[in-house]
DNA sequence: CCGATAGTTAGCGCAAGGGCTAACTATCGC
DNA sequence: GCGATAGTTAGCCCTTGCGCTAACTATCGG
């Protein structure tokens, strides 16, 4: 039961914000600020900046203020996380034969 | 900007609950009653079912009642969502070159 | 039919999440 | 040095999320 990573969690939980997810998205294209990356959002700055500490404390990016500017970049290594847990699930059940499945396998009538 | 797309952000949602991912996780290991699923949470009925209705009605999971027993289904199209957001970030930062990038690797101490 | 079992409904409490404004600090450019 | 630019801090609001109890419904078993 349980097995909780930390780790996993803080990063499910940044993902599961679709501002967080784009500004992911964003990233993948390369180094940005975040003046630049909060143009792209309807919100204020300092909502926006609240989901780069998010994003950043969960280990997705990484930031470095240089002058007035703060650049953001993402971290690959910790959307891997995501990746394992996902592998892990398959792991799972490609060990299982699947015979009870079809007991509920079409969908009926919910109560 | 954005793509919102409902039924990802659907998943990354109820993702972001460890007590879900553990019942993904059990699930793969075949169908499972209610019953039986909550007794490994240290919580109460009515509240694991709040987390069996979110991750039904987005779709990880199909339940189906028969009698007064309602039996768990994992639904692993929907998982596949992931991993297809997973692939499309992959895709992007596989397109660019990496040269901006070593600007900021080393850490350097927070401002 | 009656008690036990398996969920369900209703309603409440509280902490956290995500948004805002206002006001402040720290460069940068000239 | 001064104004503009780029973040930052503080504090507030409101909704949502997740947990609880109490009480109810609906099988199942005998």
């Amino acid at each position: 039961m349980a097995q909780y990573s930390a780790e996993v969690d803080g990063v499910f939980v940044a993902l599961a914000d679709p501002t967080r997810r784009s500004v992911i998205r964003r990233l993948g294209r390369g180094p940005t600020s975040v003046g630049e990356l909060a143009a792209d959002f309807p919100i204020t700055l300092p909502s926006f900046m609240k989901h780069v500490r998010t994003l950043e404390s969960n280990g997705l990016i990484r930031t470095v203020k240089v002058g007035r500017v703060r650049t953001c970049v993402l971290n690959r290594d910790r959307l891997a996380l995501v990746d394992d847990w996902l592998a892990e699930q398959r792991r799972t059940w490609e060990d299982r034969t699947d015979r009870l499945e079809s007991l509920v396998t079409e969908p009926m009538e919910e109560s």
